[in-house]
DNA sequence: AACAGGATCCTCT
DNA sequence: GAGGATCCTGTTA
């Protein structure tokens, strides 16, 4: 585990694809709970027919334009907040998004927020993630960067996944109508934390969209 | 002002 | 494996 400090927001500045390897076994911490994250998604941007900056600038996709580092936060389906990390130069509205994790830290806050579920699944799957974690709309935006803020990114200093081999795994999105075919979700290969895939039913037909 | 559609999760079977 | 909850967002009128 490194204290990456200003170096941080330099290696978030890559492309996603790149960075998104790179998040799986690095702690994230939203207040007093800490998680070490076991599955990421990448989104490249307005180049990427699955990322809600597809079409372009808006209010609601104005974070994933700025500088990497920070977070961008949206509403699914009326009640799930999902979190990612900005990614790649400003300007390039990439992002990885933040699928699944294992609490390390303020366990007993994360079993409050969600009652009468496995440890293993307190974060496993991105609505559970931002729930274990207390995150909401008003985290959107929030900088990962800075020490002493609300929420923190540490990233491994080498080693990624931790205690030897790598054994990074790598399949396709979850969910997605558009671009479901794409194997930018990378996770710990055989950590229990992983959440399940599903292919979206409005995907297309496996092998055509890409 | 109204509408359709989700980067999901939970509860059944 | 299927279906419903639930509300924000972007688009269209």
């Amino acid at each position: 585990m490194t204290g990456a400090g200003g170096n941080l927001r330099a290696v978030l500045s890559r492309p996603a694809l790149e960075v998104a390897p790179l998040l799986l076994g690095a702690h994230l911490r939203v207040g007093e709970v800490t998680l070490r994250l076991t599955e990421v998604e990448a989104y490249a941007g307005e180049q990427d027919p699955g990322s809600h900056a597809h079409r372009g600038r808006t209010p609601r996709t104005e974070v994933m334009f700025g500088p990497a580092g920070h977070l961008y936060c949206y509403l699914s389906y009326g009640m799930h907040t999902c979190a990612n990390v900005v990614t790649g130069p400003e300007g390039e509205a990439s992002a990885v998004l933040l699928r699944a994790g294992e609490v390390v830290e303020g366990r007993a806050l994360a079993r409050r927020r969600r009652p009468g579920v496995r440890d293993r699944d307190l974060a496993r799957g991105p609505g559970r993630l931002c729930r274990a974690l207390g995150m909401d709309l008003t985290h959107d935006g929030l900088d990962l960067c800075e020490d002493g803020g609300e929420v923190s990114l540490s990233l491994l200093a080498d080693d990624p996944g931790g205690g030897g081999e790598p054994r990074i795994s790598w399949g396709p999105r979850v969910g997605l109508s558009r671009a479901a075919d794409r194997a930018w979700r990378c996770w710990l290969d055989g950590d229990a934390t992983v959440s399940t895939y599903r292919r979206s039913p409005q995907a297309t037909p496996i092998g055509t969209s890409g």
